[in-house]
DNA sequence: TAGATTGTTAATCGATTAACAATC
DNA sequence: TAGATTGTTAATCGATTAACAATC
């Protein structure tokens, strides 16, 4: 088997992950009240080409005018439905340190709905204590909670040693969307969805874009 | 133009980006004491298939052998090569909140051959202080400090308006690599190198999927 | 109107996957 | 030896890009 994912909407990964970047220049296009935009600006704008950005839009479901343009709020609109952004979904966060304290108190992920509701550690020392008008629990309550209040996505900002047993923990507790920021391939049943922020794939291929560049 | 990168050896993005999870699992290997690794094996572990897994490593010109596999030291050392990890490169990090705490304090980027000599803010209350080892100066010094010590890498963990730029002065102390946490399009010169950390793309991916999964 | 822009259908390109001979 | 595994060459698949008619 490759990689497979779970079946999404036919829109193609790459362009699935676009499309928060046109909606981040669309709202930069509101506040200097512009009614329509062109392909080839948005893709100017995010050194792409047009039919690129046409190719990726029209997936939303937006109908633009040709000579014209799309209409910027309609398109802001489509975005934001088509990626469920209205629909808030409960997060709960596990492993407080420096990068989970630094993804609770950030305000951004709101506008993507997804809200977060807890927190969890199993330091004795944070437990109890709040961050960003978020609570710190022991982990231990992590199932029982999830459960009870239907949590949906659950983040995980533990060390690598510790991930693979919090994913079991949050699967058990109902929870069916998982963002990894530890260093693991996560073992997970079928249903379970998981994206997994990849630094030390990112930063590698910096260092090896770099040398190469240098190399040459 | 498409999203031209600059041309980095031959290998695809997608493989590259794969390389840091073999090593992972290879240097688990060498604790176990397995002197080889069939491609059918790393397969399974990280969910691939091993087609791609002897196309991908032979990128950094491992060869295995046919029924035994790969010596796993070599090729441990292979990818360390390919990806240039033991050549140690300096970088300067710049925005000292949780997020650039969490990856100052973070070990796991010296093994990458990246090496954080220094942090920069703007905030007076932590300038002088420092954190993991690293000071903490005022961002105006950023760029005659990057050109004296010879910086190559940039690591960005401002918030969005200011970004760009930081980028700027980074590029003009002869920064030649942008390591960009800011959920911002950085506008920058053809021979710079950026990889981008799209915490945004990332999440509403996994929104999206969620979304899908549970209407079905 | 003329020209810019959309949306559709087709062509290209590149990564993944398959087939298979070589080999330890 | 027989069978598992590598590495190479070819086929497939999917995303990107091009071509072009429709249209405001």
């Amino acid at each position: 088997m490759p990689q497979s994912i779970p079946s999404y909407s036919g829109i193609p990964m790459p362009s699935l992950r676009r499309l928060p970047g046109y909606h981040h220049f669309l709202k930069q296009l509101t506040e200097l009240k512009e009614e329509y935009v062109s392909a080839t600006t948005i893709a100017q704008e995010l050194k792409l080409i047009p039919i690129q950005v046409r190719k990726d839009l029209a997936y939303t479901g937006i109908i633009g005018k040709p000579k014209v343009g799309y209409p910027v709020k309609e398109l802001i609109i489509a975005i934001e439905e088509f990626l469920d952004w209205n629909n808030t979904k409960k997060a709960f966060l596990v492993g407080v340190g420096d990068l989970g304290r630094a993804i609770i108190k950030y305000q951004g992920f709101h506008k993507l709905g997804v809200e977060i509701i807890a927190a969890f550690d199993s330091s004795p020392e944070i437990i109890g204590s709040t961050i960003g008008g978020i609570k710190i629990l022991h982990v231990d309550k992590l199932t029982t909670l999830a459960k009870r209040i239907n949590v949906k996505i659950g983040i995980i900002t533990v060390p690598e040693d510790a991930a693979q047993s919090i994913a079991d923990k949050m699967i058990v507790g109902g929870i069916k969307g998982l963002w990894n920021f530890a260093p693991v391939k996560l073992k997970i049943p079928r249903d379970i969805v998981v994206q997994s922020v990849n630094l030390a794939a990112s930063l590698s291929v910096l260092c090896k874009q770099l040398s190469d560049v240098i190399k040459k």
